[in-house]
DNA sequence: AACCCGGGGAA
DNA sequence: TTCCCAGGGTT
């Protein structure tokens, strides 16, 4: 729970924000509807991903789940193919963790205090902060990314936002300046104004509705803040991907459940930088199944895909697959003798299923 | 505290 | 290219 502040202690700046949110307010699908579960889904997809790129997502969401009832009941498999493109798909295995959490021991309603929030799934101190205060109206602080950097400048914090030191600094003083009366418009008037003014380049200072409170503004450190710790750099990794056919059968491989893109759909690959290097490589591979591999040496496609700290580098070529088994044999007696993770898919069924990031591009190349 | 986990828009 | 976004989980 969030310090008590009195009127007298409150900022000149937070009815000043609050006034010009009242005006400049976004109109966003899970504002002003009080809807718990609608706040949460949208602050969960949120997370580390702009409003403009998640709202296709967040309408469709509502669509297939629009209920914690409905979302409780689907299968990982249908949470994440939804979630498919937006990246960071831990989020949707644990936001349908959380609900489910929510069906069984909550009675199907979104807990009111911050202790139970926090201890669902996939919800955190800023998401919890976020439901509460949006939509039971409760005073809790959520402090995100935006949070961070315009307290950093309104109160010159020199300390790096990143760390636990800073992040502790500013949490404590959004308590101390949280508008009981008002906090869910507050937060969100925080995230309208971070997104639109008080953003992380070239702030708009001078259209800025509380410069005249901002101590960044007034010492000219605002380009200075916030101060963020510099990233590890990613390391790149060259890929082989083998579009490789058995008739009109494509071979895919499933990623494993841990690590990167788990349990996605891929193209076969292998870690290597040009053709001779990676078809050696994929001959063994299919071999191992019971395939001999016919691999064409004309690239199709080059590809370069950058996560976080990691970089693809992959050159895709297209190839034949012939099985060792006897002549006989069907795509469906090959498929019952291939690992879990393998599976023989005609194209016209890909969008059935979830892709592994760069590789769901690469089936524009199939037929 | 450090690292992992995606994807895309903007400069 | 680099930055960084309505962060949370794991080790």
């Amino acid at each position: 729970m969030s310090k008590t502040n009195t009127a007298a202690q409150e900022p000149k700046w937070v009815q000043r924000l609050l006034d010009w949110y009242d005006v400049n307010k976004r109109d966003l699908p899970w504002r002003g509807v009080g809807d718990p579960y609608k706040i949460w889904v949208s602050e969960v997809m949120s997370q580390q991903t702009r409003i403009e790129a998640m709202k296709p997502y967040y309408d469709n969401w509502m669509q297939l789940f629009p209920t914690v009832e409905a979302l409780a009941e689907a299968s990982e498999d249908e949470v994440v193919h939804a979630w498919q493109g937006l990246g960071y798909y831990s989020r949707a295995r644990n936001l349908r963790l959380g609900v489910q959490e929510v069906v069984s021991n909550y009675g199907g309603v979104v807990p009111m205090d911050r202790k139970s929030m926090e201890s669902l799934k996939g919800v955190g101190a800023y998401t919890a902060g976020a439901v509460l205060s949006m939509a039971y109206n409760l005073p809790e602080v959520a402090v995100d990314g935006n949070v961070l950097r315009i307290y950093a400048r309104l109160y010159n914090i020199n300390d790096d936002i990143l760390g636990a030191v800073g992040k502790k600094k500013i949490t404590a003083l959004v308590e101390e300046t949280l508008p009981h009366d008002r906090p869910g418009d507050f937060n969100q008037s925080l995230m309208d104004f971070g997104s639109s003014l008080c953003i992380p380049k070239s702030p708009r200072c001078s259209d800025c509705p509380i410069n005249s409170s901002c101590e960044a503004y007034a010492n000219g450190t605002t380009a200075d803040l916030p101060v963020r710790i510099k990233k590890t750099k990613s390391i790149t990794i060259p890929l082989v991907v083998g579009l490789v056919q058995l008739g009109d059968y494509y071979l895919l491989h499933k990623r494993p459940n841990t690590g990167l893109l788990r349990s996605m759909w891929e193209f076969p690959s292998a870690e290597a930088s040009d053709f001779s290097a990676g078809e050696s490589q994929l001959k063994d591979l299919l071999g191992a199944l019971g395939f001999e591999l016919k691999l064409d040496s004309t690239m199709v496609r080059e590809l370069t895909h950058v996560f976080s700290h990691r970089k693809w580098e992959m050159k895709t070529y297209q190839g034949t697959l012939i099985w060792r088994g006897s002549d006989a044999e069907q795509i469906a007696a090959i498929q019952t003798k291939l690992p879990a993770d393998y599976m023989l898919l005609p194209r016209l069924e890909f969008a059935t299923y979830t892709w592994a990031g760069p590789h769901g591009k690469l089936t524009e190349l199939c037929k």
